[in-house]
DNA sequence: AGTGCAAATGCAAGTTATTCGCATTTAGAG
DNA sequence: CTCTAAATGCGAATAACTTGCATTTGCACT
């Protein structure tokens, strides 16, 4: 599925968000990009595309994709830095290459029916939970050889 | 099974670790709490008893702790902060309360399966993972009710 | 029991990732 | 086109953690 522009506000409006510049661009960052990315890479990568935006506004819109649901946050592993990457339909769970940062998804996920049963079990109202996996992809894995 | 500090210490010793009071102190706070502790909920929890250690101490215990395999660190959901417990043997995993903190232990962990699956699927050497399940336990849900 | 020294600690300053306050700018409804 | 609430840029602040270095301490070896 290939988007246009025009495509990606139309979607950012659909889902109450205005659109804006800096908007657009980390919202399109993050869908060309597939895996997962820290506020620092995607404000890198803005500035390779010869613009700039502010990093605290950054930080500001991926909290708002994060709120209205579009963009996912964890932490990526060994670090104390936060990562985003876009929300899939029907909720899925990446696979992180330590070396490289290329991301796999695991979907469906696996734990759903885990979580009823650690429900029942403990009586507990389960809200969300975080998984990643992480290793070393095929390619890292030959050069490091 | 009830532990003096002789034991402990004999247990830490065990594992390569001098024992120092730092180290027994936040080894048996690790131990006594049923749970997850900050750093910080560490460091308040020295000072109640009338001690005092340094916070990059604190610091650098648990990641020597964590090195050796005794601790595991992982992230409180919805801040920036780690998190540290005392490994079980068998690997489990944290099923947390985001009210009261209090932590019930998954296992064994679910995941071996699954990461078998996913390491011939995808051909990635799979180093690790992170679960973290987290909601309200039923004393807090009455509360909040 | 005393001694030496590598390892551990305390302290203060530094770093990193993220957040906030506020003045200025801007998207988009009317 | 105009107005206004919302978004942004900027700089400073904060939170959580880390580091460098001088001092202290555990403990192996007399």
């Amino acid at each position: 599925m290939v988007c246009s522009l025009e495509d990606h506000r139309e979607y950012l409006h659909q889902h109450g968000i205005k659109s804006t510049r800096p908007r657009n661009l980390v919202w399109e960052i993050l869908l060309t990009h597939d895996g997962i990315l820290s506020a620092e890479e995607i404000y890198q990568t803005v500035v390779q595309q010869g613009e700039t935006v502010n990093f605290s506004t950054i930080y500001r819109v991926l909290e708002l994709f994060v709120e209205k649901g579009l963009v996912e946050k964890s932490f990526f592993p060994g670090t104390q830095k936060n990562v985003f990457s876009v929300c899939h339909v029907g909720h899925t769970h990446h696979l992180i290459c330590l070396r490289c940062h290329k991301t796999v998804d695991i979907s469906p996920c696996p734990l759903s029916d885990l979580e009823k049963q650690i429900a029942a079990k403990t009586d507990f109202q389960i809200v969300g939970h975080h998984l990643e996996i992480y290793g070393y992809c095929p390619e890292c894995r030959k050069i490091m050889k």
